[in-house]
RNA sequence: CGGGGUGUAGCUCAGUCUGGUAGAGCACUGCCUUCGGGAGGCAGGGGUCGUAGGUUCAAAUCCUGCCACCCCGACCA
């Protein structure tokens, strides 16, 4: 490509609407221009790294034996009226009428249009397995799009769905897509993890999520330094601590804290550790109308595991300031569970403590040395914390690390769910009709670049992992609108890279050096080589890797080989 | 949906408090100089100041409604 003929686009003012990094060198490199909330215009640059990660996925999804196919975007209601979620979905869903007033949506993800198709197509267990998968454009009208195309409404995904007469051939395929997955990330460049994920009403690990692992990433993920264990920390367990609660101490008194509103408030003002103090949080039961939850005071609370306890109502609510008053009596700050009239339910680790502070339930007051069966009954024990780091690992090897991932993948087996709604069912070999099982496999596409940038640029801008750039080598000439030499050695050398299959940009564009450093690494190319007089002199051209702080003179004539030597590594 | 914020040139923003002829930088066009790390000079084009109404001799500025966008949260997978 010659970059006097792209329409290249790049400013040095970040636009102010842009929050996240991704977002910010998006704008700047101009990949991408806003139309409406969440709803992008990929640009020529934009569009080239997005078909590239296009590309990877297709050829991996090709290569697992899954096969392309293309359903309309546009969907008709009476589909998801059939399984339930025309109404379950909600605002989500962007609905419309055609002229004959009949309700269509346009599709957020596409379970129902292909169960239809295969309870039309498939009649036979010999027509299974089957996965079929397309790359097509989705829209979820959500109620806060934000970060660029990290999370628009209308976004590129490729969704893939397998179907299998029985539980374990959908097994097979689930890990057939599992490392399908591991290529397409791996052959992207990206560090990325697969974590298990939370996996509904179906229950074991049979969904996993991968993950990008990036600072800014909206995600948590915990993993094992002994074993392969990853989880989203939503779905980690917090293991019980070892060893026996220490004996009681002193007797339990109480003691005076004006000000103390917080947990730390409280360590400090007492000088006891947070992790001897205890957090009480007051919320709907299921059928007390209050239940508290206790919790060792440097822990927090896992939203998900509290909200399937049975004794809390779900959705989770904590308690407003006047259910507290009326429960315990006193503020917020102050509630503890000693003498407390509500069901009670305490994390293992809360459990554990021994000599430990609490609230009063009165104002301003806080109880010490509190102990369990001692001072008020053992309550119910429960894993209701989030996993953290150094937290030993739930399959008993190692210890926990914790990472900010943002989710580029899902991969789900579904089961008979979609198939017994829409009667989907094949004969088996003795001509009985059998539901479906089925899988689901979901890449955000267009959220791999933003992914891919937050976790690879610097100060001047993005760095892409060959396998997804833009373009491979920029060729920049210095001043070559003024030297015939230089634009004819710039000429050579460019064609000469297309020739070897390098996918090379020419920056011919008549522009002062600086500008044209400034956007190459701006736009993130992975190698640079720079062409002017002054090395053409004594037949060198400059080389230079994005990465990289110096750069290097290769002669003219080698720069072709040295920069193929580099790609293959 | 709740809370907060912002709408002035393509972009980043000043001007609004205290009403009185629409501004700067970047970008763009032309000319000159310069040109191996986002050049300088001169000249120029570009605005119904988000929108509708109101107050006023006079509104970007004050008042009211509406719209759009951004942030936090809740929601969603």
């Amino acid at each position: 490509m010659r970059l006097s003929r792209f329409p290249l686009s790049t400013t040095k003012e970040t636009p102010a609407d842009a929050e996240i990094v991704s977002h910010q060198l998006m704008l700047r490199a101009g990949m991408i221009r806003k139309l409406a909330a969440g709803l992008y215009t990929w640009m020529p640059l934009g569009l080239r790294v997005l078909q590239r990660v296009e590309s990877i996925v297709r050829e991996e999804m090709n290569r697992s034996g899954a096969v392309e196919l293309l359903m309309p975007a546009v969907q008709p209601g009476e589909l998801w009226q059939e399984t339930g979620r025309w109404d379950k979905f909600g605002p989500l869903l962007l609905r419309f009428r055609d002229r004959h007033e009949r309700d269509f949506c346009f599709g957020p993800t596409h379970e129902e249009v292909i169960t239809d198709l295969i309870r039309r197509e498939i009649r036979s267990y010999k027509q299974l397995p089957l996965n079929l998968y397309q790359i097509q454009t989705k829209f979820r009208d959500e109620t806060r799009p934000r970060f660029g195309v990290m999370r628009a409404r209308e976004f590129l995904m490729k969704d893939a769905y397998s179907f299998h007469l029985d539980a374990e051939s959908l097994a097979e395929e689930y890990q057939e897509m599992y490392d399908a997955y591991t290529r397409i990330f791996r052959r992207t460049g990206l560090t990325f993890r697969a974590v298990q994920a939370d996996s509904g009403a179906i229950g074991g690990s049979v969904s996993h999520e991968f993950h990008v692992l990036a600072e800014s990433g909206e995600d948590a993920i915990v993993f094992s330094d002994g074993s392969d264990y990853a989880a989203n920390v939503e779905l980690a367990p917090a293991l019980p601590p070892a060893g026996e609660r220490p004996a009681p101490g002193g007797a339990m008194t109480t003691v005076d804290t004006p000000g103390v509103h917080t947990m730390d408030d409280l360590a400090a003002s007492l000088d006891v550790p947070l992790s001897r103090c205890l957090k009480t949080l007051l919320v709907r039961g299921s059928e007390a109308p209050v239940v508290a939850l206790l919790l060792r005071g440097d822990h927090s609370l896992n939203e998900l595991k509290a909200e399937r306890h049975p004794a809390v109502a779900e959705p989770l609510t904590l308690a407003d300031r006047d259910t507290i008053r009326a429960a315990a009596g006193c503020e917020p700050g102050s509630v503890g569970p000693v003498g407390l009239d509500v069901p009670l339910v305490a994390d293992h680790a809360a459990l554990s403590l021994a000599d430990f502070v609490c609230g009063a339930n009165r104002d301003e007051q806080h109880l010490r040395d509190v102990n369990w069966g001692r001072d008020l009954p053992e309550p119910e024990s429960a894993d209701l914390r989030e996993a953290g780091a150094g937290d030993p690992s739930p399959d008993g090897q190692g210890k926990l690390g914790v990472a900010r991932g943002i989710e580029v993948g899902h991969i789900f087996q579904l089961g008979t769910r979609y198939s017994e709604d829409m009667n989907a069912a094949v004969l088996d070999d003795d001509g009985n009709s059998r539901f479906v099982h089925m899988g689901c496999y979901g890449i955000g596409v267009s959220r791999v670049v933003a992914a891919a940038i937050e976790q690879n640029h610097d100060a001047n801008g993005m760095i892409w992992p060959e396998a997804i750039a833009p373009f491979t080598v920029a060729v920049v000439g210095i001043n070559m609108h003024k030297s015939t030499q230089v634009a004819d050695t710039a000429e050579r050398i460019y064609r000469a890279l297309l020739d070897a299959g390098i996918d090379a940009a020419l920056d011919d564009r008549e522009a002062r050096p600086g500008v044209k450093f400034a956007d190459m690494e701006l736009i993130g190319i992975p190698h640079r080589i720079a062409v002017g007089d002054r090395g053409l002199e004594r037949g060198q051209v400059e080389y230079r890797g994005r990465r990289d702080t110096d750069s290097q003179e290769v002669a003219v004539d080698d720069v072709v080989a040295h920069v193929r030597s580099l790609l293959q590594r």
